[in-house]
DNA sequence: CGTCCATTTGATCAGGGTCAAGACGAGTGG
DNA sequence: CCACTCGTCTTGACCCTGATCAAATGGACG
């Protein structure tokens, strides 16, 4: 269950091969806003009924409409959340950073889960089966709590996502995803924050509903101009705040 | 309170004028999705701390960024839920059905609405004060438990309309709004499903972010074919079926 | 009957998708 | 170590969908 097509080979933090790895980490996980509220006990509590998991780039941590055995959290590494529609395109939701929950569909009653999820680079998750949900609910209300409101503002997020899509053009969307994946999981560099998992053109456009070719002329045209510097699955923002004003601006 | 701008002149089923409101439709409210589980005698608790409210057509029942007072119940009417882009442009996020719960942003730990809520057309709704929700979650967890498959709905909705918009056509995105509302509020007519309250070119382009003139020229087409039959402020769905079919095709 | 708002319809045009081709880089197997 | 291959990225040319601009028509309501 550890392993996939890549498994065997993967090196990540040898967390697996340390038996106690909750104890290890316990200080970070602690801090996480997933278990704000929590008292040290029930922490351990929490931690000793999770399996960790780790999975090699590109594979699945679960796939749309499939049963939702479990909920995880992700503890490091990056993860995409993708659909795909009927005729094959793929939209990508979110990604999601460590410490963000993640197939939380049980939380609001779902039998299956309503995407899919893939590791953008090697991931390191935690595993809770989803029959102990309603236990975890009532024993500990903050875990319960924080989740709801990652479920908020998620709604809110897709709302936001909406709204974007019904009104701005193509550039002002682009330039918008990449500040926000810039804060999100920006890697401070010389040259400014480095995106920190391999990213394409493709991803880029299924982020923001337009093409490859479209996000390339744009991020050429940007690179020109100063506002980001990109490579081979590679983005760094360098002027994030002229981009957000792009993104912003009324389409002059 | 329960007046507003033009409350004092709405004829809606006389339920303020009844001091014992709560008994009248005591088994219409209690088969309402949001109230299964509740025993009677919960359920009286309940709807004894709810104010019922009359709604103007037009009215605001609660606006973006405003402090999140109460939740409420929407027993009669229809209501618009809008957000307004900085540069004022309206997106309508969806339109609420009599049964459903609405602003009930506190549910996932906000302190405001996310949006602002329109009576459609006059309305009746219950309204509970904030501070009682954590009191409902701990005593009534059916009720609680509905409240959230709600949000998982909305959250399941927003997500398939970020993927319509970045990946069908307008004509499609158009077809599919009306196909959901004549399924979500149809009325049964003779030439088909009515949608039940005044709807605009206008509004339909804010659904499905395209403009007033695009939506015009689709609805006069498809009446041509016999798809819809339309006037002013009002939309009937003749031919539900080929309208899904179009908004479902690969774009010929 | 006049005013206001919703709707229709035509003309224009540009944002950005599609098609096509080539360059570049990284990993693979000989 | 190099040649090959595959996937990513770039760039040009073209054209279509649907926005924008403009104006007229038609109900509804006071």
């Amino acid at each position: 269950m550890f392993c996939n097509e890549a498994g065997a080979s993967i090196e990540v933090a040898g967390i697996l091969e340390n038996p106690d790895m909750s104890r290890l980490d316990r200080s970070l996980i602690a801090r996480l806003p997933a278990f704000q509220g929590l008292t040290p006990d029930d922490l351990d509590r929490v931690l000793a009924r999770a399996t960790p998991l780790r999975i090699a780039k590109g594979a699945p941590i679960f796939e749309c409409e499939q049963e939702a055995q479990s909920f995880f959290l992700l503890l490091d590494g990056h993860v995409r959340v993708v659909r795909t529609t009927p005729q094959g395109q793929e939209v990508i939701i979110r990604y999601i950073s460590p410490g963000e929950l993640l197939g939380i569909a049980i939380a609001v009653g779902r039998a299956t889960y309503p995407a899919t999820a893939v590791a953008a680079i090697d991931c390191v998750v935690l595993a809770w089966p989803s029959q102990l949900w309603p236990d975890f609910v009532a024993a500990y209300p903050g875990f319960a709590g924080n989740a709801y409101k990652t479920i908020g503002d998620r709604l809110q997020d897709a709302h936001a996502r909406v709204i974007e899509l019904s009104t701005a053009q193509v550039d002002q969307r682009v330039a918008l995803a990449l500040v926000k994946l810039a804060q999100q999981t920006g890697k401070p560099t010389a040259e400014g924050l480095l995106i920190d998992f391999p990213i394409s053109r493709q991803d880029i456009a299924e982020m923001t509903g337009t093409t490859l070719h479209t996000v390339s002329r744009l991020l050429t045209a940007w690179q020109e101009s100063g506002l980001v510097k990109s490579g081979r699955q590679k983005v760094t923002v360098v002027d994030s705040d002229r981009l957000l004003a792009l993104a912003e601006a009324a389409p002059s």
